[in-house]
DNA sequence: TTCATAAGCAACCTCCAGGTTGCATATTAC
DNA sequence: GTAATATGCAACCTGGAGGTTGCTTATGAA
């Protein structure tokens, strides 16, 4: 009974936005996007900032799975995880649909 | 001519998700969708943290617009601009089709 | 087998986000 | 008019996010 997955409690999607609201990262996650898994050496490549920090950014998120990584040979290799992404996605989409709503339900009781 | 919103660049999109990337803003943004415009007074009820603490979160959504506040008598009520939720929405929405289509391409590369 | 490449580990630095307290000011209620 | 309510302003504190440097280790290439 794979349910519809709930809306998340803010408490638990706060560390997905937190995640995705630094600039590195999220350009991180936007050169994942456009060309499909890569190597911390290339997410680095053209960057100003050291691998090392690459690396930090890319080790904060996957610790809320945003993100995966596997090695392979003497590369890791990191890829997007579109699940949590999707999950922020639906947490967005809700907020606005209640706000609408509320909106809604205001302007109804003025009419009265 | 009214374009369909590109998405924007991770450096523009960054700050949006940032003010949504602390528990206390999420709840804040939880809150006002569910019950429409509040004073900041309503808004703090029931929190752990300073009525100035709350200010400020809702200073820093303001700034980038997240939320829009006026003055009724010696309250000031906060809305949603649900304009801003929307793109960040989109912009999530873009970064999982993408990386669907990037997997898709290699997935091809690999079975020729 | 030796050199170059890719990544991991750890210590350290700095600044500012997220809080607080204390006080001032404007509105509203009685 | 006076007390209570709702908010604004400013100074201050503190931990941890986001960086760096330096060194080590594993793998691949020639």
């Amino acid at each position: 009974m794979l349910r519809p997955a709930a809306r998340p409690a803010p408490g638990r999607a706060a560390p997905l936005f937190a995640a995705l609201g630094d600039a590195t990262r999220l350009k991180l996650v936007a050169r994942m996007s456009a060309r499909g898994p890569l190597s911390i050496a290339r997410l680095a490549e053209g960057s100003s900032l050291t691998r090392q920090a690459i690396t930090k950014h890319l080790k904060v998120m996957e610790e809320i799975r945003l993100v995966r990584s596997r090695r392979r040979g003497r590369e890791r290799i990191w890829s997007l995880e579109p699940r949590r992404v999707e999950e922020a996605r639906r947490y967005l989409e809700a907020v606005a649909s209640q706000w609408d709503a509320a909106l809604d339900r205001l302007q109804r009781l003025v009419e009265k």
